[in-house]
Formats: structure tokens, sequence, C-alpha cells
DNA sequence: TGCGTATTTGCATCTTTGGCCAATTATACG
DNA sequence: CGTATAATTGGCCAAAGATGCAAATACGCA
């Protein structure tokens, strides 16, 4: 494999580390929690998606080795907090792929 | 739990569909393919990949199978396409985030 | 009808994820 | 110091995902 090759590969590894990390509810209420609250503790989000903490901080581990969140320790709390911006418009995508298919749905029901 | 705690589920196990489906390198290359090439039959697609056809086939299930692409039979030939135009905006949030982590090591770095 | 090609589907196998519990670490507070 | 709280990590198991090979389908064509 040559050079241009390995870097397609490693830029569509990139992209799917990414999007893996966002692909899970739980990750993705953690995501808009996030967005609305601006920052929160492990502590608060727990509650928020009520399974255990060890599972919850396993998840801000995922979203934070894929560089969307960001972490900062005050005390013995961990406050994580976004990274990026853009996940509205990214949102606004996957509802519109969501949207479609609602859409499909009706048309083959009537 | 009530309606609403189950429309958020519902919203966010959506969500995770459509992400999870595109989470996989393999199938990031098959949407990029497609948005170069208008539309392809698997066996080209098959090429492309490098992997056996039948995961190929698997692969494009998916992605129609989170509405991101649709298909359509012609002779032997099945053509799959993109149902979607958002995608180049999906990616560039998507590239945000890996560019922020490069600049990030590059400062650790330094 | 029978052959060849394109595609999908049925296993079998291996790897990866997700989740909880328990143990560990880090820090605050008395 | 000892204890309590917040968070992370290790171990374990069940469930899901990826992939190749072989078999089944679906067409086109002679």
């Amino acid at each position: 494999m040559n050079r241009a090759e390995k870097a397609e590969k490693a830029k569509y590894e990139t992209r799917a580390k990414v999007l893996k990390a966002l692909a899970h509810p739980a990750r993705l209420k953690l995501v808009d929690e996030l967005a609305a609250k601006e920052e929160a503790c492990v502590c608060d989000l727990t509650e928020v998606i009520g399974s255990d903490m060890s599972t919850v901080s396993r998840h801000l581990a995922q979203l934070k080795n894929a560089g969307i969140v960001e972490s900062e320790k005050h005390g013995q709390m961990v406050f994580y907090r976004l990274r990026v911006k853009c996940l509205t418009s990214l949102f606004s995508c996957i509802e519109s792929v969501v949207k479609c298919q609602i859409d499909d749905q009706r048309r083959v029901l009537s």
C-alpha cells in the first residue's frame, strides 16, 4: 500500500472513529445535555442517563477520546463540556435522513 | 416510562442508528464513492472496497436500512445511490473535530 | 432449458461493545 | 489521620458487529 492509499485509509478510519463515538443513544443524550448546560459533572450526567456511573464515565471517555468533549477537574469533580460547535448542523443532517425515511414509510402505508 | 420519555428515547435511538450506519471506514468510502459517481453497482463498489462482494453487499444493506442510500435493480445489477444531500456538511463537522484534535496533539508535542 | 454473472443470504468464527459490580484512585472534610 | 464522595479502571459476561466461504436467488442469453 502506497502513501496515498495509506492516507486515504487513515482518513476514513479517523472519521469512523468520531462517528462511532457519537453512534450510541446514551452518548447522544450526553452531547445534547452538554449542549444545553454548557458543562456538567459526571455525577449529574449519571442521573440524566440513569446507568451506572462507571458506564457513564466510559461513555464520556469515548467522547473525549474522539475529540468531541473535553474535561477539567475541580476538586473531586470532573466537568465535561463540548469542544465542537457544529454538532447542531450535523444532527440536522441526521434528522433529514430520519425524516426522509418516515415519509417513505407513510408512502408505503397509504 | 411516560409518553414524552419514550419519544426522547426513540429520538436518540433513531439518530444512533443512522450514525452507526456511517461509523465504519468501508461504509464511509462507499458514501464518498457514491457522492462522486452519482450511482454505482455492487460489483464496481466491490472493487473499490477490496473486500468480498458479500461483505460489500451487507455494508450497502446497512446504509440502505438507515435511509442513507437507495437502490434500484436493472437487469442482474443493483445500482445504489445517495438519498441525502447534506452529507458534505456533516463530514465537514466531523473533519473539524479531527482537525481540532490534530492541533491539540501538535500543542502537546511542542 | 441450461449456463454464467450479479447479488443476497446462511452459517461459522472472531472481535468489539456495553453493562454491571467490585476495587482503586483522588480529593475534600472532620 | 480516617472517612465519605466523585470518578476511573479491571474483570467478567452477554450481545452485537464484521467477514469470508459456500449456497441460494435472480436475470440475461444462447
